[in-house]
DNA sequence: ATCCAGGTATGCA
DNA sequence: TGCATACCTGGA
């Protein structure tokens, strides 16, 4: 397959090749392989290479044929919001925690997703480590999505999720989880519109909503409104954010959801952000004592 | 072998 | 309201 020439994204981003590998591949998208030269990934019908150049500058290639990628990705990578003063009104000055991890995750931002792929991705993800979630997802994206390229899938939609036998949803590893989208996607395949009108509620209202569909607690109706819908006040609460705030906040014996209270409470209305780079460094931190 | 992995739904005090 | 337990599967 012949691939664009690689050329530098507009407007410009700058990040460590560590930080770009936990903005693709540390919980937030499943669809990124490493390869050769960077970095290949699918989202919605959009396919694209990322690397960073001799400056650390993200650069792009999409397949030959293939369109409007780079403003597809300049909505995918935030480029248009202003990660600096969103990441500035972090609570890092009274915060020595916040702050330091800011410092070591320079330029991480929270990605755009897709509203309805990100729900699919994420109703798969409960106890299941991130390469796991990744393996499901190319299984879904090849048994029932349509073909972007001639080596890209799209991951299916919730009207084709509808049409497909449990049975086969649980051929791609999915296991009690399938249950959870069948049921979802009949909610959604009944009422088109659904999801989006809920996307554009006010952050508790969208919460409340989506944790009406079944396999849909409040952690994964927090990545939805955080990853999909760009809802910063969401603060996704999962057992390594338990780890890190009871550590770090001296909040032994919290449940998740006062962790989440506490989250967006005391970070403010940008506490997503917070949530993903505290949940990198400890995820990050115990890799490293675990010499992954 | 046994446990655990980016949880949620359910049944009982 | 609050707390255990089941639920699929694969890897350490």
């Amino acid at each position: 397959m012949d691939w664009t020439p690689w050329r530098e994204l507009s407007p410009a981003l700058t990040l460590s090749a560590a930080t770009l590998r936990e903005l693709l591949d540390g919980g937030q998208a499943f669809r990124w392989r490493e390869i050769p030269e960077g970095w290949e990934g699918v989202w919605g019908r959009h396919v694209a290479r990322l690397r960073l150049d001799e400056k650390k500058r993200l650069a792009w290639s999409a397949p030959a044929g293939l369109h409007q990628t780079e403003q597809a990705l300049r909505d995918y990578l935030g480029l248009h919001d202003n990660w600096d003063r969103i990441t500035d009104a972090l609570p890092w000055r009274s915060d020595a925690v916040i702050a330091h991890a800011v410092e070591t995750w320079k330029g991480l931002r929270i990605l755009r997703q897709p509203l309805g792929e990100t729900l699919l991705t994420f109703l798969c993800s409960s106890t299941k480590q991130i390469a796991q979630i990744k393996q499901i997802s190319e299984d879904l994206a090849a048994a029932f999505g349509q073909p972007i390229t001639s080596e890209h899938q799209a991951l299916p939609d919730w009207q084709t999720l509808h049409e497909v036998a449990e049975d086969d949803l649980r051929a791609c590893r999915l296991g009690y989880r399938a249950r959870y989208l069948k049921g979802t996607a009949a909610v959604l395949a009944e009422q088109p519109g659904w999801l989006e009108e809920t996307g554009n509620l006010s952050y508790p209202e969208a919460r409340t909503r989506l944790m009406q569909l079944p396999g849909v607690g409040g952690k994964i109706a927090d990545c939805v409104l955080l990853f999909g819908t760009g809802k910063l006040e969401a603060f996704p609460v999962d057992t390594w954010m338990i780890k890190a705030m009871t550590r770090h906040y001296d909040l032994q014996g919290w449940k998740p959801e006062q962790v989440a209270q506490f989250g967006r409470v005391h970070f403010g209305p940008y506490a997503g952000l917070a949530q993903q780079i505290l949940f990198t460094s400890e995820r990050r931190s115990r890799a490293f004592s675990k010499q992954e």
